[in-house]
DNA sequence: ACTCTTTTACGAAAATTTTCGTACTAAAAC
DNA sequence: GTTTTAGTACGAAAATTTTCGTAAAAGAGT
């Protein structure tokens, strides 16, 4: 049995192990509480627990110890670093935000839309109202696709 | 403590109940493996334990009871419905494709999009490939939005 | 120096999800 | 009619995720 100095899901002691070697990690599928913490390090760069901790108490209630309970956790997994900073610590996303988002993208794509993104695509524009501006920009996007593989 | 004949999550008992009353059952967050399991029920319509199973084992393996477990706990959290043909029950998909799909996309686009459907739609063009004729099909649909709103 | 506050370390419970074994039942095959 | 096969019911273990309590250390204020 694989044990470090604590020992979370072997699985990702042997994940952590594998990416020490390697620059682009593997992502062992973020859980949801993970990808809210990883949000916040997203939007606002390197943070404290007790920063996390504010921030995800703007929308629903969680102990200072649970969020940093995650973060040594998510520490363990290698999906964060961490930097002492005198007495507190700092946590920085190790995981790319375009890289996490392709690979729920991927996921999703593959659970409910047999694989389509274009299925995806469509879903997504007929539900949810984007601004003319927005619409504008995605037909640019697609008018650069159109001429790129002709 | 609310117990039925035999209780799983309480939380999805109460669910349950309170569904009971409602024609449009509210969505409880479907597990991996039960969005597997729903997108058989959604591709081959009403299904008995073994096709599942056998759908299921062309992906990676399952035991039978294990699945025949998910179906049942599946009608307790009221997401399919079971009904007899002889001795074996046939389980029939009880939410709507649609509203799934729009639920995880909801979530996903806020969980990693800002809440923004345009960005999900950029990215999600940007990465998976569409034929010219998936691309047209999208533009279309954005002129459609665009007349709509103007 | 002493108390009050803030922080990390760690264990472990609680909640949820996934998986399967065992028992029982009914039909089918011989 | 007995055995084999295929099905459901149910409990419970295993795996994972979420949550928090308690202890120890390190500063800060007085």
């Amino acid at each position: 049995m694989i044990s470090g100095r604590y020992r979370i899901n072997f699985v990702y002691e042997i994940i952590r192990r594998f990416n020490d070697m390697k620059n682009e990690p593997m992502i062992p599928k973020p859980t949801d509480a993970e990808l809210e913490i990883l949000s916040i390090l997203w939007d606002s760069g390197p943070c404290t627990v007790r920063f996390v901790n504010d921030k995800l108490n703007e929308i629903r209630p969680v102990g200072y110890t649970t969020t940093l309970k995650f973060l040594q956790i998510m520490t363990d997994k290698g999906i964060v670093t961490r930097h002492a900073d005198g007495r507190t610590h700092v946590y920085t996303a190790n995981l790319k935000k375009e890289n996490v988002q392709n690979q729920l993208l991927e996921k999703l794509m593959d659970a409910v839309f047999g694989g389509s993104a274009q299925q995806l695509v469509l879903q997504a524009l007929g539900n949810y109202r984007a601004s003319q501006s927005e619409l504008a920009e995605i037909k640019a996007l697609i008018n650069k696709l159109e001429g790129g593989s002709l």
